[in-house]
DNA sequence: GTCTATATCAAGATAGAC
DNA sequence: GTCTATCTTGATATAGAC
């Protein structure tokens, strides 16, 4: 990416984190640079592949997080602390099909990675414990659980259930395969 | 509701169920009504408005359905095909913060009381559920999970999970409180 | 690398006639 | 209850000069 492309994704990225999705114009994105929305179409084709570089750049910054978890407990934290830090990022990043095809290929699967791990690499169990942590942290974000809702407890309690299920140990961990393509 | 503004929520609803979000707007709302966008406002306020009515209708339809489910393994694949079938409503009623004070009071407990029902009341449990229900639906519908990905096995899995959580045992059920305000 | 000018489109909403 | 005319705003994107 030259390095001017790398200035207007990065300015973007401060809008989005900043102003939310509906700030995020060419408009917008030119005038925080001081250069008229035109001159954008110089250094990037359009506003779609924009958009794939800042997914691309979440996706990135949200595997360093993840990675630094070590049990699920604290792996819940990280996942629901990058999403409050970057809320808008993250529903640009869950809110669409991913565009697959304009992302650096592997890192869809890298950021996923931990979570299979606390699967103990079963597919289905790690989309299960995905797909809460999705919805804790999705319904969070629209503000659509009702006023004084304790989060922390609902976390916990969900956690507990996918722990519990472990140890009650209804169903083998199998391996992911051998690395063919994302998983969650 | 007057039986005009009643036949321009209905309309709104068939385009939003066929066409999606981006196609509700007031000019092709009135289209398919086979008037004009200003006459509209004559029977509406605003495009808020119109929207709350049909967050309300989704509401009334989303508890009916649930409602007849028996078991938890039921009430889930009701969830599930309410969502399949009314794709871009369901995402209406979620994607945002509730307009509570435009709906009439006890239609977000009523749909919500069948999720809380399978968590035996408890409220902390009930949201963890939902929240599981509502990841696995909305990256569904949002086409998130990789290509090839088992879903039905990803549901048994989790609901498995909060079974499992149950036969362990490690949280009494408490009861919901006096049905003062939502639980979910 | 940036500019102005422009094309194209569509949105929500109001005024006032009929 | 519906109409036309209009306001206001804003979006993505291209052409071509400098």
């Amino acid at each position: 990416m030259k390095p001017r492309t790398r200035e207007i994704v990065d300015a973007a990225r401060e809008l989005l984190d900043s102003d939310g999705t509906d700030a995020l114009s060419m408009r917008r994105i030119a005038e925080r640079l001081g250069i008229r929305a035109p001159s954008l179409y110089k250094h990037v084709p359009d506003k779609e592949t924009l958009e794939a570089a800042l997914i691309e750049d979440g996706f990135e910054e949200f595997a360093d997080r993840l990675e630094r978890a070590g049990d699920r407990g604290s792996l819940a934290l990280e996942y629901r602390a990058f999403a409050r830090d970057h809320r808008h990022l993250y529903r640009l990043m869950t809110d669409r099909p991913l565009p697959r095809d304009r992302l650096t290929p592997g890192v869809e699967e890298r950021a996923a990675a931990p979570v299979v791990a606390a699967a103990g690499g079963d597919p289905d169990l790690a989309r299960a414990l995905w797909a809460f942590a999705h919805g804790m942290t999705i319904l969070e974000l629209n503000d659509r659980f009702p006023p004084g809702a304790d989060l922390d407890a609902a976390w916990r309690v969900g956690l507990d259930s996918f722990g519990a299920r472990q140890m009650v140990g209804s169903r083998p961990a199998r391996p992911a395969g051998g690395g063919r393509g994302p998983i969650i």
